[in-house]
DNA sequence: GGGCTGCACATTATCGACAAAGAACACAGA
DNA sequence: TCTGTGTTCTTTGTCGATAATGTGCAGCCC
């Protein structure tokens, strides 16, 4: 079977809830910019809502039935994309499992243990490549590489002498830049984070790429912004399944992105420079630590 | 028709280079590793040349016949492998033809053009998105992003970084590390070439990558070496169809090169970083005059 | 015993096919 | 005249199939 449409399935759970009784949907092209996908999709979405009974349909009049209900949305597992459902299921293995490095990557074995075709797998594992875990063997199978205390290394070394480029690129910014006005946004959401830090302390992994990834946009280097999906995706991952004093960590590392924050707002080049490195430091320092509990 | 066998033509005209008349091949895992590929490849080769006449085999005696003459050779352009195909192709059009940034890729003409499957293109375009020259809309087209002033910029800045990172690194090389040696091998090279400049001069780009990778090779770290993989790719196809001053453009480089190892040599970090900056921002000016005068 | 060959099998690279999703265009309604 | 709709066509994402290529094992020869 070509493609599962997890796109409709996804715009038309997002589109049930726009649904308010009484009132009309919008045109199809406004619908198609509320739900980022184009016109074909969104008619099949008003086509399926028809058939439900939610709404009656009729050229420029979408008027609404009936509100929908639990069993009117498709199951979240079949709208998430094939790559998504690939990527998750490999990085489970390979950052929970046993991922000695050296070990073969097999992709038609990959491919039947997920139950998708071998395409699908081959892509991911080319745009996966990018990452450095993972090597190709022409003609031959792929190599792990693995999540390694010298991986970390690595990657980290880059992104230290990335941000701290970034970091004093944003400083410089001109003063009316609206990255100002987002750094504000963002230190009032830790500072709301932080009141309430311990039943919110799980927010702090959006806060961190958020904060980071505007500072890294500041650079306008296409490489500097890209290689911070790496570190996201380490991160990301490798925080997902390991929670070990989170609550603590986390709680630290608001600290220190208000200070960093403080820091580029004076807009002295040796205070950002100061900020970046201790929280960089401390945030190498924690990924140390939980992969040496991990290994 | 699934694969073509360029692995087994190009290995079989490297085989033909091995035949001396009145001698035996060596034994089949021998030749796997003269050869770099399989034994099922090396075997077929082998009965390949029986047919031929130009081999006598019988289990271990490989037993040559007679010189192979130039028909005995598949033509050069059925050996290369699919992807170089194609990224040759890309590359020619992206950097000579028009190619105004913002311009949509299409898998499908592209595949047709230049007469391959359309998977074989998703792939490349998959792989060469790492380089930052286009971008993918999902479920649309892909977007070219040209190779621009700001492309080279970009690329550069990072080149600096990473660059004098490394060269800090080699520096810091312990006296006994083979990178030492190396590193005397490629001067005495340049030197070579250098005394004949006139007539040697393209010979430039090969030691210019072989000094840079051997330099980055020191940071040990995958996502700097990986890195250079952008800049070989860029320099290689843009300096491949711009030829203007090239002579005295390679020249200039040598010497800077010349000092660049010298300076490695003294192992004083100062220095080091005095001639690696020196040479680069000369390379940066070099992209940049000859992307005027393309532009 | 250690390396080589013969053979059977596993995996990759590539293709064409097809449903999902996007894009173009002419017409209709305000 | 402009925005929305109806319709048609193009392109992408994914699959299974198949030749090329790689890999493992049992026996053979020095």
């Amino acid at each position: 079977m070509p493609k599962q449409n997890t796109v409709f399935k996804d715009a038309y759970n997002r589109c049930l809830r726009l649904l308010v009784v009484g009132e009309s949907l919008p045109s199809e092209p406004e619908l198609c910019s509320l739900l980022g996908v184009s016109r074909t999709t969104v008619r099949s979405i008003l086509s399926q809502m028809v058939e439900a009974g939610l709404i009656e349909w009729n050229k420029r009049s979408k008027s609404v039935q009936r509100l929908p209900v639990k069993t009117d949305y498709f199951p979240e597992h079949e709208t998430s994309s094939l790559s998504d459902v690939i990527e998750r299921t490999f990085m489970k293995r390979i950052l929970m499992g046993g991922a000695e490095p050296g070990m073969q990557i097999n992709e038609l074995e990959l491919a039947r243990e997920i139950g998708v075709g071998t395409t699908s797998v081959r892509e991911f594992l080319i745009r996966f490549s990018r990452f450095g875990l993972i090597e190709k063997r022409p003609n031959s199978h792929w190599v792990l590489k693995g999540f390694t205390r010298q991986f970390a290394e690595e990657l980290i070394d880059v992104r230290e002498m990335f941000e701290l480029k970034s970091a004093a690129a944003f400083a410089a910014l001109p003063t009316d830049d609206p990255a100002w006005a987002e750094l504000e946004a963002l230190r009032r959401a830790h500072v709301e984070v932080l009141a309430d830090i311990d039943s919110r302390y799980l927010e702090f992994s959006e806060l961190d790429d958020r904060l980071h990834r505007l500072i890294q946009q500041a650079s306008d280097n296409r490489f500097i912004i890209d290689f911070y999906d790496i570190i996201a995706i380490v991160f990301h991952y490798h925080y997902q399944w390991n929670k070990a004093n989170a609550r603590e960590r986390n709680g630290k590392a608001i600290l220190e992105h208000l200070d960093y924050i403080e820091a580029l707002k004076t807009r002295r080049p040796e205070a950002v420079e100061a900020a970046c490195r201790l929280h960089l430091s401390s945030a190498r320092l924690s990924l140390m630590q939980s992969l040496a509990t991990a290994a």
